[in-house]
DNA sequence: CTTGACCCTGCACCTACGTACAGGGTGTAG
DNA sequence: CTACACCCTGTACGTAGGTGCAGGGTCAAG
């Protein structure tokens, strides 16, 4: 059981000190325990969580859906099950993103060739998509 | 050259009141000209630029994205290729999210089946992964 | 004339995620 | 003892993109 300072926890949890604050304010590490002068004094356990945090926010997760991750690990009995439904969960609202990026990017290739066709160096064919494509009837 | 108030643009342009409000303060929208009364007076170009900006929204650009694309149309002399250029970059950064999110989605659909695959009700797979999966070195 | 829908302004507030001070105390090396 | 690095607190600020409200004026119908 190693015990970390502050300065120590935060680099190796690779953040800013402040965010450590600021996550243990937000209730997503416990409160650390505090020697006679005040500081903070940090164990492995939460550089543990604190990896935990960080690897779950580049898989895409909210601080908050990492919150309730972690409180599920507390009372983890069948938290497993719950722990995947929102994983899958997560799958599916990843899914959506992609989707709707691919849209996008397909209507903007779409508006760099139009460009490419273009007659001179006349109007943009994307500036006018961006202007005119607003369907038939918005009332 | 419809004129138009305050509510009838929102509606129109499918934004709430105060966003017309917020867009022109922030230099999107033209400054509407006053009636008497000091209302605000638009005309369709007002609507047109806001559904511009929707539907660049939607493409992906941000306001201030947004603002460039405004300022470029108006010298839109060579206008064409710059907005071009930008709009090429966007598709770039659109790639580099898509990827992102389908390297989120492969490592959680990674954690599923091996949650699927474990033993009993025992430890879940997607916590432990969580947790432990911080490489072998992090000093 | 009254009522209700609409408009005005400025300012505060919101989510999400932190970052940056100011103004102090502590711990340690030389 | 003096530096200097480190720690503490609270609070303000930052971005992005708005939303909401108070306290007022205006306009059209009945």
């Amino acid at each position: 059981m190693e015990r970390l300072t502050m300065g120590e926890l935060a680099k190796r949890g690779q953040v800013n000190r402040e965010t450590v604050r600021y996550y243990e304010q937000r209730g997503l590490l416990p409160r650390a325990s505090r020697s006679m002068a005040g500081y903070r004094v940090f164990s492995d356990d939460a550089l543990r969580r604190l990896r935990f945090i960080r690897h779950a926010k580049v898989l895409g997760f909210s601080l908050n859906e990492i919150g309730e991750l972690l409180a599920l690990r507390v009372n983890s009995v069948d938290a497993c099950d719950r722990v995947r439904a929102r994983t899958q969960a997560k799958v599916a609202d990843i899914d959506k993103k992609i989707h709707s990026l691919q849209q996008m990017k397909a209507a903007l290739s779409e508006l760099i060739s139009a460009c490419a066709r273009r007659g001179k160096t006349s109007d943009c064919p994307i500036l006018d998509s961006l202007d005119a494509n607003v369907g038939p009837n918005n009332t």
